[in-house]
DNA sequence: ATCTCTTATTGAATCGATTCAATAATTTGT
DNA sequence: ACAAATTATTGAATCGATTCAATAAGAGAT
């Protein structure tokens, strides 16, 4: 089946490439029983202009951004996407998004498809589950494309909006252990995640700094899949003695935090008068359940907004070639989801 | 400042187009040393092959759809998206997201966006506030423009898919009537969307089939931002004797159902014993909740999965015109926020 | 040093639309 | 009925890349 393009249905028409032109472009110019005729033909043709084509002569007027992110279905990527929408669009930018679903096959195809659009940069949270693939980046660099990613990636010279991972939970297992827990354990999520090697270095780092002393059996492997989640705390507590119970789990993310406290209800452990429960991220839904949250907070909003800044003028000052990178700070919000087991010990002020 | 192109870049590095080109294109025939030396002259020059040049030579090959949605902050759009990508991803079609945000101005710009870049086809969950605009439509069914509406829309001939929102809602109220609750009240959407309107029908329609009389009362406009929700909630019952407490409230939809939830919690109002919730849509975050919620679901991944099957028909057998309309439709999923006031009367099987 | 055989590079033609000055057709005024 | 003014239509040049056959440069063999 051959292409149809504007030459074809001007020939059937019996009309010029130019008034056809008019017709598609809505030009006011075009007698009405012309445009009529054309638009027939346009259809008995299905005739679909190539908009590549279209934009090749003007320029490539539109603004627009582009965003890839691992998951859509996770709040706090989209919560990502609303700041830098409010930023994008504040400057006239549209926003496009698209879901690597955590492949790296796909996140280079979809670097791919937002260069050759022409949308004019991208955002990107990058793959980095085994070892991160990072050709497609490097083409983007020689193409001169610009691009942020919103977390550091080794190997590559790149504008970077991120936080600490390992600060953030060296954060809140220092409040715990402050506050009296002393038998803490970590639910780690998916084992290739970069994200769970990261959050366990933070939490036994923050171990190093106590007077406590980590152990290994801490470290629980649980995984970030709800249903998974669900079923694997019920298990890790039906093995342990009731006495043996942790005062405080510090979970991976918020996900799989709520589904460690359904799973605690199942088991009647009340959260927090049995056990405190601490989430990571913040995501939207654990402000407002039933048990809100104690988390740490990443300030997706902000991320999204500065990732936006720096991707715009990147975009509109070509010369400044200057790399930024800026590492946001996570805060440690505690809500009704854990528990002070004694008061803090009066401290020298430094 | 003047626009780069291959050109400027070959003649500053002293070789031809073609070979310029060669490197862009990552080709094995160029000498390392010819290589290296265009990719400086490149950097120095800041040069940014368009894209759309670049895809002009050899048609557009990549397989690409996009979807426009109201809100990529509610679970129940990004649902719908996964399902798109299921289905799209499996036949070889990258997806990309956009939020028109309920704005009417940046559903069309979006739509623009999307047919100028040769995105192959587009799924909207068209903007229907207020007067429905629709010539951007209307210019997408002249340039042939492949696109499936995920709400029927008043005014067009196009593909549809979409559920029976009034018929939903009925289904839910006569389930309430019929085991034993008497005073239902609906907490309304927000009042310009059309929504709101159709579930306040369905709502007046059950009751005009059943022996219970509906007055105006019953229906409370309470809107769907959080916040708003939860304040709106408190006032109603603050307002009420408690003798007049509803015994069942059909919500607008599962957001607000879980701000109605926290808002009886602090009243001290028992979910479901004192009184029965009843959610709209089934987001993920329905089944997950420590109550879980009676709700309507609507199927959005099969919407999403039917209507990337449609518009992918539609943009690979260009020569099939027809249009096709398809109602999937809802099923009421009784979980824990509701219950049973008294056992349904004996009924004759029909 | 010369002749082959590879390997690199060139550049004119091409993709499918838009543009706009030139020209044709139609309307208006007298 | 004719000139002038207005409105519609034409078509060659253009946008910025890619392509690929033709050609040039470099490597190896004698």
């Amino acid at each position: 089946m051959k292409k149809i393009t504007i030459e074809d249905v001007a020939k059937r028409a019996k009309v010029s490439k130019g008034t056809v032109s008019a017709v598609i472009n809505a030009k006011t110019s075009v007698k009405p029983a012309t445009r009529d005729h054309i638009l027939e033909v346009m259809k008995e043709l299905n005739f679909r202009p190539r908009g590549m084509a279209m934009n090749l002569k003007n320029g490539n007027l539109d603004k627009s951004i582009g965003i890839i992110l691992k998951d859509i279905n996770y709040p706090f990527y989209t919560s990502i996407a609303l700041g830098v929408s409010k930023y994008a669009n504040s400057k006239g930018y549209s926003v496009v998004v698209a879901s690597s679903n955590d492949s790296h096959e796909c996140e280079k195809k979809l670097t791919h498809l937002f260069s050759a659009k022409d949308i004019k940069g991208v955002i990107i949270a990058p793959v980095v589950e085994g070892t991160a693939e990072i050709e497609h980046l490097f083409r983007l660099k020689m193409i001169n494309y610009p691009f942020v990613l919103l977390e550091d990636v080794k190997g590559i010279q790149a504008n970077v909006v991120a936080i600490d991972n390992k600060n953030a939970i060296k954060q809140a297992v220092a409040y715990l252990i402050e506050n009296g827990h002393k038998n803490i354990v970590h639910f780690a999520g998916p084992p290739q995640s970069s994200h769970t090697q990261e959050r366990i270095e933070g939490f036994r780092h923050a171990f190093s700094e106590s007077s406590l002393i980590f152990r290994d059996e801490m470290i629980v492997s649980i995984g970030s899949d709800f249903d998974e989640c669900f079923k694997k705390t019920k298990d890790y507590f039906k093995n342990l003695h009731t006495e043996d119970y942790p005062t405080a789990i510090v979970c991976f993310n918020d996900h799989q935090a709520l589904a460690v406290i359904l799973a605690l209800k199942e088991l009647s452990i009340k959260v927090p008068d049995d056990i405190s429960i601490i989430g990571n991220d913040d995501i939207y839904y654990a402000r407002i359940y039933p048990v809100p949250l104690t988390t740490i907070r990443t300030p997706q909003h902000e991320i999204g907004i500065k990732a936006a800044e720096i991707l715009i003028r990147a975009i509109e000052s070509p010369t400044l070639v200057s790399l930024e990178r800026v590492f946001l700070s996570t805060e440690f919000i505690v809500r009704e989801s854990s528990k002070i087991i004694k008061t803090p010990s009066l401290q020298k002020a430094n």
